[in-house]
DNA sequence: CGCAAAAGTTCCGAAAATGTGAACTAATGA
DNA sequence: TCATTAGTTCACATTTTCGGAACTTTTGCG
């Protein structure tokens, strides 16, 4: 199997992480991998959203959020061990990544309080 | 024709903007839009990258700006006379537009940087 | 008015990207 | 050796994107 090439950090660009991130299932991906700290499988985020993805898109999703610098993938036995690489990008786009993460928890926050005042369809 | 849809920023999605900002020809405009602070026409971006960009192309792309809210495009005479909407998307998202065109500056000067240090091919 | 020109948009076919089931590979363990 | 589990790759359908050609609007000019 190959090797799993990551890019170092000086060819990250920015055109990628936005690409990367500009979909939800893989925002949600790195949010939790940042915030947990610590490593987690693929088939872990399998339901990462209300829907469940399915194994060989969310593979893909990996595949992208990995290229584009954003994790690092490591095999581990028999599962891949993901983890984020935020730091590292913190150091070359300060703020960039803290603040996408941050605009779509704000979102969802907003979303959140707009069902709740609006649910006439109740 | 049609007149011209703008989402109210309560509508913006941060998918939306990232989706609309990973293209480096609409980063290059909406950059220009902000910075410069005034209205330009779409027909003054035709080279905004280093090679022109067809018309219909350079359409495609306002419209894209425009639909995620990122610009106000407005019918004068002749010509469409384009905005950025980056204060109101500050208010919704703070920080988001400004740590993303800081991003791509620091990336484009680091490319400078590089090609300059290393030219070996001149 | 009629017509030409300029700025954008729309249409459409080709090319590229995306999603997903099915088949495949790699590691583990009984 | 064989079954299982975790992911990847393949193949194909769907969607998106690019860009030339044709179209629409508005203006200016005779």
């Amino acid at each position: 199997m190959k090797p799993l090439l990551h890019p170092s950090v000086e060819d990250v660009s920015v055109e990628a992480i936005l690409h990367a991130l500009s979909d939800p299932v893989r925002v949600a991906i790195l949010a939790e991998l940042a915030y947990s700290q610590c490593s987690s499988t693929c088939s872990a985020f399998q339901n990462v959203i209300d829907k469940p993805v399915p194994k060989s898109t969310l593979s893909q999703h990996f595949k992208v959020l990995r290229e584009a610098g954003l994790i690092r993938a490591e095999r581990k036995g028999i599962e891949m061990h993901n983890t984020s690489r935020c730091a590292e990008i913190e150091e070359r786009f300060p703020g960039l990544i803290a603040s996408i993460v941050g605009a779509y928890t704000r979102q969802s926050q907003q979303k959140l309080k707009r069902t709740k005042s609006t649910r006439r369809t109740a």
